[in-house]
DNA sequence: GTGAAAGCGCTAACAT
DNA sequence: ATGTTAGCGCTTTCAC
């Protein structure tokens, strides 16, 4: 590596102190302009860069935020992990990312690596499986603020940003009941998920206001992933009383439910109903396209990353829950 | 905050000194087991977190390097970066994330801000209409590694990751022939794209190796998104010359593809040939499902990181270029 | 408006 | 094997 440009040297150069230096360096109060000027001047020819590492350990604070999540491989993350960038990145802040595979292990690890020292906040969604917020409680006692998102562990008291599953969850059945279907089953995920929960709840919500009958039957509880999706349809079709639409708890199953009516024939959107949740793009590639509920994932971003800069910036002192509403995309698979 | 726990309570609590305390702490030589033992006991009571910034001053090394791509919310760019992440994590590395928007503009801001004093190497894809690489160069001039992956700048001497789009289109392009295609189109992104460039050479290649007539009016150059691939597809259908088969430069244009043929009435996979790039997830999702080239994505994000990390610790001297291979996944889009 | 000086927390010679 | 010490580059009182 070169030898390094420092303050001290557009000092020497400019016979000035290096604490004039380093004001005149952020435009800051009390210097003069003219100074400033020579200063930026001097640190242009001079091809001076500042040593983020040196400020931050003088100013104990970094300008960085850690962000914990999953993984990005599915679209929903990725678009949260964009309106986060997107933001940060106006704002002035870095961002590192710590990506846990959804291994509560995993997280713990970063978790422990992390501390204030490092980072001036801390964005996370936690494993599914994560049970214990210790290590986010530590974290919060040394001083580091967090703001959860998506996911948020009970036991931690932090802000969070989530979405409005039960709304959401109502919105879609509402329409599938509007559209004329009447026998609509869910397919969800593992019972002791909070989304599961959520979205679930807004289902029965539905049904209940439209005076629908609620059965067990019609709800089914497996993965998240297509294939859960295809079986689920499948056992839902081969059932005694079979159901006129599905209401799928995201997009994944559904296309898998797409998939396995399709086998059998059955032509989603006038046959059959089925809307989706999350609205990934696919949704409008699958044939027929897909009626989702569109999952405000940037502003899950953003919205998160701005409480978190106010957490920073000291003007908030308590958490604050924030919750966002969805928005149903109507195509062709809820069609009558 | 609360006060700060550093090295030096822990020597003085241990009466002992501060560059022992230090040594003992990062497991290191010439440190009896005991003291270790006894100094890392007093970090977890004193309950000490380390300083990284102090540390990478000190060390002039972060242990973090930048990743500056253009978007994270396609297939690809995602799985990039997972594999990114998970090999600098794997090796003690921490992950920064510039997302540039595809906007060389921003991408330029980005890049004057970095400095060997920040970050210990950078990975990076250049947006699409970037020429210059000035800033690129004068960060490497200034000693900070740089590798590029997946667009790479043919002015700036730095090592590189891609794959074999060439190959990869062959492969695409013969399996449509072998199928018993034989008036194949290839509908495509902007001409003076070397994605474009690429894969079109290997289309051609494929063609002329089987013998096959090659005619421009059969290559339509236009987006890279699903409206394109629908309007392309729209073009080539109307055309005099209609072909029996299309090989799409990614995944997004054939399900526009897939949708236009759906309209039309032609069933894609036995009328109809249609051949993609990427294999995103969806690619499995949509109907007739999607052949398509798979490219190595995260193999791409570790490989980069790899060499990243041995430019870093000066295992390499000079620039490498890595190209890797593609891999066909046969799925229904390409019966016959 | 500008300068001198004392750190921020850690590392790495060098000495013992 | 352990201690002493001089920084790393920047910020920030506190004087003037």
């Amino acid at each position: 590596m070169n030898k390094i440009v420092t303050i001290r040297d557009i000092a020497s150069h400019l016979s000035i102190s290096v604490s004039t230096v380093s004001r005149a360096l952020r435009g800051s109060y009390d210097v003069s302009p003219e100074t400033r000027e020579r200063v930026k001047e001097a640190a242009r020819t001079l091809q001076y860069h500042p040593n983020y590492h040196a400020r931050a350990l003088a100013r104990r604070s970094s300008y960085t935020i850690g962000i914990i999540l999953p993984y990005i491989t599915n679209y929903y993350f990725a678009a949260v992990l964009t309106g986060i960038e997107e933001y940060a990145s106006r704002h002035g802040y870095h961002v590192t990312l710590f990506m846990t595979q959804d291994n509560p292990a995993t997280e713990k690890i970063f978790l422990q690596q992390l501390s204030p020292y490092r980072l001036d906040g801390l964005l996370a969604c936690t494993s599914l499986d994560n049970s214990e917020g210790m290590a986010y409680t530590r974290l919060l006692a040394m001083g580091l603020p967090v703001v959860f998102f998506d996911r948020a562990l009970g036991s931690v008291l932090a802000s969070r940003v989530l979405q409005d599953d039960v709304a959401g969850a109502r919105l879609a059945v509402t329409h599938l009941i509007e559209s004329g279907y009447r026998n609509i089953a869910h397919i969800t995920g593992a019972v002791n998920n909070l989304m599961t929960s959520r979205r679930l709840q807004g289902y029965l919500q539905a049904l209940e206001e439209a005076g629908l009958q609620q059965t067990n039957e019609w709800v089914i509880h497996s993965g998240f992933d297509v294939e859960s999706g295809y079986n689920d349809t499948g056992r839902l079709l081969d059932s005694a009383n079979q159901p006129d639409a599905i209401f799928s708890v995201n997009d994944r199953k559904a296309f898998g439910c797409l998939q396995q009516l399709r086998e059998r024939k059955i032509t989603a959107g006038s046959q059959f109903g089925l809307v989706g949740f999350t609205n990934e793009p696919s949704a409008s590639y699958v044939f027929p396209r897909l009626t989702s509920v569109e999952e405000p994932a940037m502003e899950i971003g953003s919205e998160s990353c701005e409480i978190l800069l106010k957490h920073i910036h000291n003007k908030w002192k308590h958490a604050e829950e924030r919750i966002l509403p969805g928005r149903l995309c109507i195509r062709e698979s809820s069609h009558r």
